[in-house]
DNA sequence: CTATGTGAACTCGTTCACAGCT
DNA sequence: AGCTGTGAACGAGTTCACATAG
């Protein structure tokens, strides 16, 4: 029994009102990553179709048993000896992930990034719908990008509940980002991407996630040794 | 034993010449991506000054025990009852995850996010040098950034072996990425770095990672809903 | 007496193999 | 016969507790 039940026992609550047939364990965090990524690979399919697991986890870049493991926290089967329906998997998905409520983002900071961040095509579809665009820079306050105005970040907590944010999206140069997360945090925000380097210090029940660039090179480069000396000098 | 040595013996292989004290076990991938982190933390402190684990955990935002074993994969110890000091475990952490040696890199796609990462400040401090920049856009091909000549996507097999590159990062739209990966490859790279979405087809030995913005949100998405669920309807 | 270094327990995630539908 | 669904082995990574050195 390697994680028989020992722990998740406790959180295995119904995460909605009983009679509602729902995902009965809670969710990995690294299965609900995973799903966001077959929700891709879905759309570009017909609704009708279906497909198998191999034929997803192929596309996907995944092991197949990983992928029907991870369906199998969904409120919805497939057909053995078939595969899936397009259709109602990609609902099924996003429900259980919470796409099919739109949850909208603030973000501070837009240099390149912001900006990458801001026209990014993906989102609109998965239920992210960017609601605000913040700086403090005043050459930048009042220029458009991707059809929202800039504002100025000082304005954040009247807008950002105005807005009705809930997810906070820091790209920022680092010795901004404190600050950036403490007015976010502020207007009631609880769930914050951090692109900046660095730790941001923010109070318990608010969920920080990091994404540094610096770091994913450098565990590449740190491959890169390996392989060099491992498979010697071509 | 933790991992006394079912699989890893096979790469355990020392990663230098015998006689030279490195790191005995094999560095888990985790560990180095934490380590690049304390190496930030460390950089604006005196050489000369002493951290202690709990410090230095506290800075990076992660558990002391946790850092403590980080650390313990490298050639030097810290002193018993007083810490680390600065300067020689710097030294040490480069050593151990390659931060010494630079490390040639080529970007694929100037758009927003790939103009942001040639701008990006960590790199050069860190042993990584952005060495070419490509782009399939005539309009862009010719274009300085960062002191960079924006090239021919199609020139990238001279260019990439007449540079030394070893790490590709592809910051293209999605049709183009797999475009780009072939040709990274075809020109000699193994490891990529790929922040176009969907997955990427590479021959068997050439290392592969992803960093998917729109996976990211989603997963704070989705704790997002269960914190409103459980904490109620405020 | 302080803070490091590390075996051992534990949690989390992945992979395997096969039973069970269709 | 084929593909799904899942229990169980496996492995990676994290946390704990304590022996140990300064």
């Amino acid at each position: 029994m390697t994680g028989e039940v020992t722990g998740p026992v406790i959180d295995s609550v119904m995460t909605t009102e009983p009679g509602r047939r729902q995902s009965p364990k809670t969710i990995p965090e690294a299965t609900v990553g995973r799903l966001a990524q077959y929700l891709r690979v879905l759309a570009d399919r017909p609704p009708v179709a279906v497909i198998s697991s191999a034929e997803l986890a192929a596309a996907a870049g995944v092991n197949p048993a990983g992928l029907r493991k991870d369906l199998s926290f969904l409120d919805s089967r497939g057909t053995r000896g078939v595969g899936y329906r397009v259709g109602t998997l990609t609902e099924s998905i996003r429900r259980a992930i919470g796409a099919h409520r739109s949850h909208r983002v603030a973000l501070v900071g837009l240099g390149h990034l912001g900006q990458a961040l801001a026209g990014y095509p993906g989102f609109p579809a998965r239920g992210l719908v960017i609601a605000a665009l913040f700086d403090a820079d005043p050459a930048k306050i009042g220029r458009t990008v991707a059809g929202l105005t800039i504002r100025d970040v000082a304005d954040a907590p009247a807008v950002c509940r105005a807005e009705a944010v809930t997810i906070g999206v820091i790209a920022t140069p680092a010795d901004c980002a404190q600050r950036a997360a403490d007015t976010l945090v502020g207007a009631g925000v609880r769930a914050v991407l951090n692109f900046a380097p660095g730790a941001l210090r923010v109070p318990a029940g608010v969920e920080v996630r990091r994404v540094d660039l610096a770091v994913e090179l450098q565990i590449l480069a740190f491959h890169g040794i390996r392989n060099d000396l491992t498979m010697s000098v071509s």
